[in-house]
DNA sequence: TATAGTAGAGAACGTGCGTTCTCGCGTCAA
DNA sequence: TTGACGCGAGAACGCACGTTCTCTACTATA
């Protein structure tokens, strides 16, 4: 089952825990983030958590030092899952237009998840952004990070400057406007729309 | 001091709380839409917003059945305040397609007041949909309703069926972003991709 | 002035939270 | 087998919340 064989080495001192920590953090952490995806953070407390990832509290309080740091990690946690699936998603496509427009196709897939809620970020901002300052400040990394990201695409594809920033529009407001509806249509109207910017933008020069 | 005179008329029962109820409760209600959108519904307690109202718990009570109750009321209330402040800017503009694009406009203004924190119904969502399913439903109900809007909008100018939720897109991108960003720029990055969108739709029919 | 009724201040109540502590069991070295 | 240690279960603690209740002071009439 485990694929590490356990530290007999340390001997002396009763110490046999270091591969067992990273997964019960693991496991704490997929717990966290299914609950706070789904019901919001101040809802969850840290008996369901405790519930859920199956670890006991003392357990809980040895791995992390607080709830906030635990709202912390699953959020860059989030952050990095985030990254990793969209930008796997614009490297299949095959031109820089393409791989603009994989962005949508992307959340397209992922509205259609049963139980997506929207944009954790975005969630996480509306609800605590007000009162726990490193939450807000976290949110605007994290949606400055896909703003340069885009930007870059952008400029790949010989795009103007405007044109980053009207794509991000694009995708945010699909975003909420999926989670809130219920629906994943908002993907499609987002690509479409972008289709038209890049189109109309990319042709500025050309009709010039 | 008081606009209006006590009702003395009402003399056997020593009732004399109508008016005064109904200025208490526009007190509540300002007290508790300022309060929640700025910290947050769960963050905000009853007995901040007795302090911030002026009010005490007895006349909350009195007046209230209990705190959802308020929430729902003031969500309601903030509908009610948007869609005013959108159709009256809308109605200044003198073209059907100056009238989608004061929308824009009018986003912008919003964006750069002080205490801007995003849409109220945005906010709610990311807190309480997963566990108040009644505020899910207005979010929802106000969502739909600002869709209906635009979709007319669309239709008055002559566009297709699909503008109208392109459109909306970019304004609720522009919300999120404004309000995570901090500053009003997206509502002018908006405002062009609109321009862009709305050309180019409009376009369609006479290049054919 | 005396009295009934009202409303505000804030204590009280029950609950649930984040965090820490206690207890008892199981495990392993000698 | 013994004994010490480590861990999980969950009780305990302090606090804050939503809601209700109590007490006091004041207003208005006779």
């Amino acid at each position: 089952m485990h694929p590490q064989s356990p530290p007999a080495e340390s001997a002396g001192t009763g110490r046999r825990t270091r591969i067992d920590d990273d997964a019960a953090r693991e496991r704490a952490l997929q717990a966290a983030d299914r609950l706070y995806y789904s019901r919001g953070i101040q809802a969850v407390g840290m008996d369901d958590l405790r519930a859920e990832s199956g670890l006991s509290l003392k357990r809980l309080y040895a791995l992390f030092p607080s709830k906030e740091a635990i709202v912390e990690e699953v959020l860059h946690r989030r952050h990095d899952t985030w990254v990793q699936g969209v930008t796997s998603a614009v490297q299949l496509a095959h031109s820089p237009r393409e791989r603009l427009l994989a962005i949508y196709d992307f959340l397209g897939r992922w509205f259609s998840d049963d139980d997506f809620r929207g944009c954790a970020f975005i969630n996480s901002f509306g609800e605590l952004a007000g009162v726990v300052p490193r939450v807000a400040e976290i949110v605007r990394d994290h949606k400055t990070d896909f703003q340069r990201y885009v930007a870059q695409l952008v400029a790949d594809a010989g795009g103007s400057a405007d044109l980053g920033p009207q794509l991000v529009l694009l995708a945010e407001g699909a975003q909420v406007t999926a989670a809130i509806a219920g629906t994943p249509e908002a993907a499609g109207h987002a690509r479409r729309a972008a289709e038209t910017l890049i189109d109309a933008d990319l042709n500025v020069g050309v009709r010039a």
